[in-house]
DNA sequence: TTAAGTGCAAATATTTTGCTGTCAC
DNA sequence: GTGACAGCAAAATATTTGCACTTAA
């Protein structure tokens, strides 16, 4: 393995300024708050989060910053299958894409891998010559622990 | 082939009927609307469209009829990549789920069945003892016409 | 220096809800 | 007859935008 699973603090900011993407003190508020999530965040946990760091954070710039990760395609957007409200919740994109299972019972958000995704992914590349960007996967039901 | 693959056109609604589903005009115009759809809905120009056939039909009527079909699960809900806006999509759910390929250049929506989209489906009700109600798979990117 | 970024407030978009009257069964 | 459903209006939620001021590079 080359790298190791678990991210390098101030990666995501180091990778935008190679970029030529312009820091501020609240982006970096912000990308920390990405950065270090332990669970899927919305933005208005993000600003939350954000403002604790860097009271001057605006909603707005959440939001634009939002636009400019996805942009940048540093980070992905999910629904999770709507669960609750309509928010968005974003993540950090890491090497591999992961689909994500949701609970519609207890709520749990449980993430897996799959080389079938891969492969699948690979056929639409091949067979329907479509150029992917993003893929994103979910998948509603109930969990191991829920199900009777 | 035991079943055609063009919708007999009233289907949902006996469907609905035979659950017990109360029926009313208005929800009649808006299952009528659903199922006759060419491409993929909103909320908003299913209220329009409805409101063709039943002038009566409300804005809260739609989201009403949508939110008890989906819990009948008899639609399923897109939201397309978010490529314009942040609205939902709704589709009549058919027998076998396929996935949705959005071109971030053009717009145009494509839908792809593919058995190794059942087979990762299988997986994660095997591997993740996983029971999958909705499957959502949606794809962003350049579609074959619009990639160079 | 200056183009890009920010806060603020207001606008927009989408969906939900309380209430009262109506209608399907 | 009665419980489920409807319209209406208002609220709730989520996101976007215009503008004048600020700041990173």
């Amino acid at each position: 393995m080359p790298f190791p699973q678990t991210e390098i603090p101030g990666r995501l900011q180091s990778q935008l300024s190679e970029r030529g993407v312009r820091m501020t003190a609240q982006r970096r508020a912000i990308l920390s708050v990405i950065e270090t999530a332990k669970k899927h965040l919305d933005a208005s946990s993000i600003l939350r989060k954000a403002q604790k760091m860097d009271a001057t954070v605006d909603r707005s710039t959440v939001y634009r910053t939002l636009e400019l990760l996805k942009r940048h395609g540093a980070i992905d957007e999910l629904d999770l299958m709507h669960m609750e409200g309509e928010r968005h919740f974003y993540e950090r994109k890491t090497g591999r894409d992961h689909l994500h299972m949701a609970c519609l019972r207890c709520g749990k958000i449980t993430e897996f891998e799959s080389e079938l995704f891969e492969d699948l992914k690979k056929q639409l590349e091949r067979d329907c010559r479509f150029h992917i960007l993003v893929a994103r996967l979910e998948v509603g039901g109930y969990c191991a622990a829920c199900r009777k």
